[in-house]
DNA sequence: CTGTGTGAAGGCTTTCACAGCC
DNA sequence: GGCTGTGAAAGCCTTCACACAG
C-alpha cells in the first residue's frame, strides 16, 4: 500500500495513463488491453502491466482492464494529490501565459493568485487572477497554507524568490528559471528549461 | 568521436553544465572543480566527470577544468546543435507566450514564423514575428529547410498537425499538447506537459 | 594534498518469457 | 485464443574506490 515503494519514474507514468484512460473514456469503451493504452501513453505494455502491478491487480485476462476501474484505482493513488491550490510567483511573459494556459485548471489545480513585483489592479484585470505584490508572499502562504508554487521569475532572482518561498512553507516548486534551485531536502523542485529541451533535441537530429 | 554512445541522459546534462559555465565565466573565474560545476549543474562530481569523459579529458589534476576550454569543449560538441531554424505552430495562449519568451533566442534558437488559423497582421504586430497561416505550413517548411517545430495547438488536432509537420520534413518536435504523438521513427519528440508536471510534483509531497 | 580519470560494483528500470486465467 | 501478472534476465546509469597527475 505504501506509496514510497513505486518508484518515481512509474508515478510520473500514472499520469499518463490517466491520462489517456479520460481520452477512451469519451470514446465509450468499456475495456481496454494494456497494449492499447500503452501506446496511447507512449509505452511499452509490459511497462504499463509492471507499474499497475505496484499497487494492485485489476485486469482480467483475456479481456484487458475495466476503464471505469483502472480510472478510479488511478484517481486514488494520484487522486489525493490534485485538486491543491497553487500560487504563481513572476507574472511576466512566461508566467502571464501559463495563467491564461487553461491546461492546469483542467486537470484540477487552482492557480490561487500570482506575485509579481508590478502588482497593479489593470494587470489582474488582464490575467483573471489576483495579482499581489511580493511583499504579501509570505503572509499569503501562510493563510491559505499553500504548498506548491510555479515559479517564473527570471534566473538572477530565482534562488532568492525560493528562499522565501520554502521559508514560508512551500514544499513543491515547479521551476521555469534556467539555474537549478539549492533547497532543503524536505523541498520538491522540477525543473522546465524550455531552451536546454530545444537544445537536446536538435543534438539528435544530427 | 562518434555522438552515437554518448547515452541519452548525458547529453542532457551537457546543456546543464554548458548553462552553469556561462554563469561562471562571466564570474570571471578562469578554473572550476568538478565539485563546484556539479552543484551548479544540480548532479554529482563523479557523473560530471564521467559525462565528460564520453568525449575526451581536459581536466588539470589537482586543479580542476578551464572554463573556457571546457566551454570550448561543450560548443563543440552541442554547438553544432545550436543556432536551429525553428517554427511555432499554434499561436494560442501558450503559442504566444513563447514567442515573447526571450529564452530561445538567448540560447541560440531562431523563431522563424509562428502558424495559426488565424493569421493577421495585426497578430503579427502583436507577436513580433512573421504570423502565417496553416495553409502555407509546408511550403515554408520546405523553402526554409526547416528541421524543428515547436508544437502548441490544441490536444484535438495535435496529431493532425503532427503529421503535417513531418510530411513536410520535420525532424523534431517540441511538443506542448497533451497527447502522445504517433511519428515515424526518424523522427523525434520531446514532450512537455505543464499539468503533469505539476501532478507529480504534488505526488510528492504526500 | 587537491582534484581528475576510470574500471568495477551497485542500483534501478525495462524487457523478456512464460505461467496462469478468462 | 487473447491478454494479464510476474520472476528472471538484461540493459542502462550512477556511484564507488582508488590510481594517478599536478
Amino acid at each position: 500500500m505504501s506509496k514510497l515503494v513505486i518508484p518515481r519514474k512509474t508515478v510520473y507514468r500514472l499520469s499518463l495513463y490517466y491520462r489517456a484512460l479520460q481520452r477512451l473514456r469519451t470514446g465509450k469503451m468499456a475495456t481496454v488491453s494494456s497494449a492499447a493504452l500503452a501506446k496511447a501513453a507512449g509505452v511499452k505494455a509490459t511497462q504499463l502491466r509492471k507499474d499497475l502491478t505496484y499497487f494492485g491487480q485489476f485486469g482480467t485476462r483475456g479481456l484487458g482492464y475495466s476503464v471505469e476501474a483502472l480510472g478510479k484505482q488511478l484517481t486514488d493513488v494520484l487522486g489525493t494529490t490534485r485538486l491543491q491550490p497553487v500560487i504563481l510567483v513572476g507574472a511576466g511573459n512566461l508566467g502571464a501565459a501559463l495563467l491564461r494556459y487553461p491546461g492546469f485548471a483542467k486537470e484540477g489545480f487552482e492557480v490561487l493568485a500570482a506575485f509579481d513585483l508590478k502588482a497593479t489592479k489593470t494587470r489582474a484585470r488582464e490575467l483573471g487572477v489576483k495579482v499581489l505584490p511580493m511583499t504579501k508572499l509570505g503572509e499569503f502562504i501562510g493563510e491559505h497554507h499553500i504548498k506548491m508554487a510555479i515559479l517564473t521569475v527570471p534566473g538572477v532572482v530565482a534562488q532568492e524568490v525560493a528562499n522565501q518561498l520554502v521559508e514560508a512553507g512551500v514544499l513543491a516548486v515547479l521551476n521555469f528559471a534556467p539555474i537549478i534551485l539549492q533547497v532543503p531536502d524536505n523541498v520538491v523542485v522540477n525543473n522546465v528549461d524550455l531552451a536546454i529541451e530545444l537544445e537536446n533535441l536538435s543534438y539528435f537530429i544530427q
